[in-house]
DNA sequence: TGTTAACCGATTTTT
DNA sequence: TCGGTTAACA
């Protein structure tokens, strides 16, 4: 994952290779003709729009195992690009399998990853030194931060988390400050952004930084600034592969552009359907105008489908028949048979929660793994009220997304440590550690820090490191910042010696940062300890300090699900290029799905993104689609009543069953379905919710005897996600506990421990 | 300089 | 309702 090619960009050590020898038939059997046609129309632009679960992943690895095994190309000459390190990770995979040799070194990776590989060759045309540091958006907004009062620009009206925003989508845009026109940032704090956005820029050339945006950014201020670097480029990629192809913004497009205009061999894969992350800069427009942008292009329509039952096809492809402007295609399966897609009404989202419980406790007892099973949810707030009903029920769940390895705070303060290390003039690093653990340098000595380092047009560490000699500083401060600078000093001459793993350790034990947070009494201190070690495994595979860094900016990922049979709890967005037997679906209600915001955003374009939120869900699915809504849901606490969402109506009638809880609203704003027990009611202007009481506790199975309760009333007992609590009541295999945070509940023994047995 | 109290805002997320 | 962030305080 990290670069591992220090070779020249145009030496090709594959060039020696033996003879090219074909693709074994045996690959090229396992595809349909469609699929075969992608592979092989290796030459000249191609558009292959696949549908979901019609083999893409497949395609695109065969494609580039065809074009390398009939000898059209070496492996240095294909570049292969994906968005996400997963996919990224995957197609690596099954090229090496396919070609039966590592595909270490070959251009096959994230847009981020292999523009960042471009431009620390090239980084000297835009100011940068090669060895320059990958910012992440944090650190970006700790930047704008700084510089907000510089511009006058008033940082509660304009927090530095939506002023990065901006900068983010123009960089999207491939817009660097001197091409932001004026009328773009007018509205914006006053029109004074274009300027923070040329001071940012500015800082950052000075702090021998890129962030994300830059990283595409700079490649095509390159590629347009030095057509010799270009033209290198374009001969040297006789064939590139895209993989989701309706996520490019507008950098990645001109990026592929360039690079493609030379060979013209591009294929690009994609699914304007599944467009859903438009916030973010995604231009669907990239996709939809592929034919004129490359003349002649041959569009390949994927559209066999080998994932979902024919209801499943049915239902999504009606629902997204109703987007305007698509470029058309229509999933078919000769699979028959199967559930219809199920939508069931409730009163509440209690309710909600437990119908979905109830459901998959059935399926399991049935035969069917947990691991089996999804909810995927509109945002992410709506899986709290899911997990307290599974941890009630004993359903082992996991929530997919939240926080990530690298980005929690203990994981970050170390890393801002190696990166001190690495390059001493990473000034956001240096600022994050200096007084972490504490040392007594409070404000004032860091101002004068600063003013020195600014006066000397040097960095803070060189700036410490030279103020540490005189007695400007108190002598308490002189005195810390002296043992502070010289332990770097000391790790940063054994880094290139020792073990990556044991210059860690170093700096953990020397800094003083393990210590910290082993004598924090905090309830999460022993998890943060426990991360730093697991930091220490994780650093051991990586080579150099900066590989490790440049997979730390670059693979923000989690790590890979465990393999318990677990439910899994995610949002739609994160759902897509999964797949699941059963999918359940809760929260399709006006407001919440399509969401309010989208709406009042974006309008129709917002409405037809979230129409393809939705398709997407649904095309998750391989045996079952259970869709909810409840009549009534707490939304920031106070209970609010919804209608159906829109996206119901739009199901074809033949593919669904509808079962609408009697008494509801009826089956106001749904058609009525075919053998519902829905009783059509008049549907009250308001309803307010009286919560029920008691009756979700009140069903239980009976199980074997378990006499074993360690856990008697009045034991104090933890809780993964409640916390400490005191045990209040017991009723078999349940424990009713008052949490010290998280108030009373009822919680399967199997998810308690004592509370000393930490 | 560190801790608490009030305050605000609250889709979606990768790199 | 909750959590993150800032302002006020000891």
């Amino acid at each position: 994952m990290a670069m591992n090619d220090s070779s020249d960009p145009f030496h090709d050590p594959m060039a020696s290779d033996g003879a090219p020898r074909a693709l074994s038939a045996r690959h090229l059997e396992r595809l349909n003709e469609t699929q075969r046609r992608a592979v092989e129309t290796t030459d000249g632009p191609v558009l292959v729009l696949a549908g979901a679960g019609t083999g893409k992943t497949r395609v695109l690895t065969t494609r580039l195992g065809h074009i390398l095994l009939s000898g059209k190309a070496h492996p240095q000459e294909i570049l292969a690009v994906t968005f996400t390190n997963k996919a990224a990770r995957e197609m690596k995979e099954r090229v090496a399998d396919l070609v039966g040799r590592p595909v270490e070194g070959w251009w096959i990776g994230t847009f981020h990853a292999l523009a960042a590989r471009v431009l620390r060759r090239h980084a000297d045309l835009v100011g940068l030194k090669s060895n320059f540091t990958i910012l992440d958006t944090d650190d970006q907004n700790r930047l704008i931060k700084e510089l907000l009062p510089a511009q006058g620009i008033d940082s509660q009206r304009w927090p530095p988390k939506v002023v990065g925003g901006v900068l983010q989508r123009w960089k999207d845009r491939a817009l660097g400050p001197e091409k932001v026109t004026g009328a773009e940032g007018s509205d914006i704090a006053e029109g004074r952004v274009v300027a923070l956005y040329r001071a940012y820029q500015e800082r950052l050339k000075q702090l021998n930084a890129a962030d994300f945006g830059d990283l595409l950014l700079h490649c095509v201020t390159i590629f347009q600034a030095a057509p010799d670097v270009l033209a290198r480029y374009q001969e040297r990629f006789r064939y590139i592969l895209v993989d989701e192809y309706q996520d490019t913004n507008v950098a990645q497009y001109l990026w592929l552009r360039l690079l493609a205009q030379k060979h013209k061999n591009i294929c690009c894969v994609g699914d304007d359907d599944q467009s859903i992350y438009s916030w973010r800069g995604a231009e669907v427009g990239n996709i939809l105008r592929f034919e004129k942008d490359f003349p002649g292009a041959v569009i390949i329509r994927l559209e066999r489908n080998y994932r979902s039952t024919p209801h499943i096809l049915a239902a999504a492809s009606g629902l997204i028949a109703h987007n305007q402007g698509r470029l058309g295609k229509t999933l078919w399966t000769d699979l028959d048979g199967g559930e219809k897609v199920r939508v069931r009404g409730v009163w509440d989202s209690p309710q909600e929660a437990r119908a979905i419980g109830d459901e998959m406790e059935t399926l399991h007892r049935r035969g069917d793994p947990l691991s089996s099973m999804a909810v995927l949810v509109r945002t992410g707030a709506q899986t709290r009220e899911l997990e307290e009903c599974l941890i009630t029920m004993g359903i082992a769940y996991r929530v997919v997304g939240g926080l990530r390895f690298y980005e929690r705070q203990e994981i970050r303060d170390v890393v801002a440590y190696l990166r001190v290390i690495a390059q001493p003039d990473d000034d956001l690093a240096f600022m994050r550690i200096v007084n972490l653990p504490k040392r007594g340098l409070g404000e004032a000595s860091l101002r004068d820090v600063h003013l020195y380092a600014r006066a000397q047009g040097i960095s803070l560490y060189r700036a410490a490191g030279r103020l540490v000699e005189t007695d400007e500083l108190r002598p308490a401060a002189r005195r810390a910042l002296g043992a502070l600078i010289a332990h770097f000093e000391a790790w940063r001459g054994r880094s290139a010696e020792i073990k990556l793993a044991e210059l860690l350790d170093q700096v953990l034990n020397g800094s003083g940062y393990l210590q910290m947070w082993r004598e924090d009494k905090a309830l999460d201190a022993p998890g943060r300890v426990e991360n730093l070690k697991e930091l220490t495994v994780g650093i051991e595979p990586f080579e150099t300090l900066e590989m490790f860094l440049e997979h730390v900016a670059l693979v923000m990922e989690n790590e890979t699900a465990s393999e318990d049979d677990k439910v899994t709890l995610m949002t739609l967005h994160g759902a897509k290029g999964l797949e699941f037997d059963t999918v359940f679906m809760p929260g399709w209600e006006e407001g919440l799905f399509p969401h309010q915001r989208a709406l009042d955003e974006t309008g129709t374009r917002g409405l037809e993104e979230e129409r393809r939120l939705a398709y997407v869900g649904l095309t998750r699915a391989r045996q079952r689609a259970v869709i909810l809504f409840a009549a009534n849901r707490r939304i920031f606490g106070q209970w609010k009543s919804a209608l159906p969402s829109r996206f119901l109506e739009e199901l074809p009638g033949e593919h669904v069953e509808r079962i609408v809880e009697t008494g509801l609203y009826g089956n106001a704003g749904i058609n009525a379905g075919s053998g519902g027990p829905g009783v059509p009611v008049a549907f009250p202007a308001r309803l307010r919710a009286a919560p029920r009481t008691g009756q979700e506790a009140s069903r239980r199975r009976t199980q074997g005897a378990d006499d074993d309760a360690p856990f008697g009333v009045g034991v104090r007992v933890f809780h993964q996600k409640f916390g400490y609590g005191r045990v209040r009541a017991v009723d078999g295999d349940k424990l009713e506990i008052a949490f010290d945070k998280a108030g009373v509940k009822k919680v399967m023994t199997s998810f308690i421990r004592p509370a000393d047995a930490l």
